[in-house]
DNA sequence: TCCCAGGTCCTAC
DNA sequence: GTAGGACCTGGG
């Protein structure tokens, strides 16, 4: 059996695991510590706070030795962000500071970009619990079946598994809408047209030029927030800042003025492509370098008190 | 039963 | 450049 150990590092699974990053993680019991069951890279692996475990592989991984297990590990959990020297870079202010210590241990994962970037196009118009719903249901019927614990479970489908799938295929993974954008991204990928691990090397302003005119010049599924997630969750460029509904909502509740945004998000509901631009330029300023693993801490706290004040009423 | 969802695209202006 | 509406359909 195969294990990292997790014990020297930082990290918080179940804030990890639940900020929407990635939608395949499962909460196991397991006696009074709390465990996480999910698939990356061909493993089941079962994640505690202290350690990470093989628990299952799929054939192609059945071969692989204790070190690839560890480094396959290392980069997914992005073991090389200190996470206090990075908040350490952010500026002083209550709101961040009080998302900070409540999720202390919130890691900003280093995720494969095929699977990440088809998941971000099924999160549009989506909540949470319906996206994890849909990339079960194309796991379940496309991916590869792997033996773990008391029941198979699949990885997320490849590529060319994926675009082979008919629109009535799709539509009966409750993708909806957005089975055309997945049916064209995997057909690029799989012909070899898209090649998204040639993109790792990218600056993130290319990369993301590239990933909104490709695809979404062509109409298919990929503006500057899915744009943006994948550059952060899949390609690691913490100077990335999805600007969703939620990040919105927190920027004028709480930073219109630190961030000098004037009337620009007045009556707001949403953002033109122009003025996404401008605000994230603006966020970048702001929160620098890691602005990322900002907006991610403030994303789980913004809605976090959303939910409690709705509650409340 | 109804509204909304980690947006994007299209059309009209 | 931008506003406004359409888009599938499952959760809450």
């Amino acid at each position: 059996m195969q294990t990292l150990s997790l014990s020297e590092l930082s990290f918080n699974p179940e804030y990890t695991f639940t900020s929407g990053q990635t939608f395949r993680w499962r909460r196991i019991s397991k006696g009074v510590e709390t465990a996480w069951l999910g698939v990356v890279s061909g493993y089941v692996v079962k994640v505690t706070k202290n350690e990470i475990q093989s628990v299952g592989s799929s054939e192609l991984r059945s071969q692989s030795t204790a070190f690839d297990f560890c480094e396959i590990f290392r980069t997914y959990l992005s073991f090389e962000d200190d996470l206090n020297a990075i908040y350490g870079t952010f500026p002083k202010d209550k709101f961040l500071f009080d998302a900070l210590k409540q999720y202390k241990g919130l890691r900003i994962l280093t995720q494969d970009p095929w699977e990440c970037l088809v998941s971000f196009v099924c999160s549009i118009n989506k909540n949470i619990p319906a996206i994890a719903s849909m990339i079960e249901l194309l796991s379940n019927r496309f991916g590869d079946k792997i033996m773990s614990l008391d029941r198979p479970i699949h990885s997320f489908p490849s590529p060319s598994r994926l675009a082979q799938a008919t629109k009535n295929d799709l539509l009966n993974c409750k993708v909806g809408f957005r089975w055309r954008f997945v049916q064209f991204i995997a057909k690029q990928v799989a012909s070899g047209r898209l090649d998204l691990d040639s993109l790792r090397n990218n600056a993130y302003q290319e990369l993301r030029k590239y990933l909104i005119s490709e695809l979404s010049g062509n109409t298919f599924g990929v503006g500057p927030k899915v744009a943006d997630c994948v550059s952060l969750f899949a390609y690691h460029k913490r100077e990335a800042f999805p600007i969703d509904v939620w990040i919105l909502r927190c920027l004028k509740n709480y930073y219109a003025r630190k961030m000098s945004l004037g009337n620009l998000l007045i009556d707001r509901q949403s953002l033109t492509p122009r003025l996404y631009n401008i605000v994230h330029d603006k966020a970048f300023r702001y929160f620098g370098h890691y602005c990322g693993y900002a907006q991610q801490y403030l994303y789980m706290k913004i809605r976090a008190d959303t939910i409690r004040n709705t509650m409340r009423v």
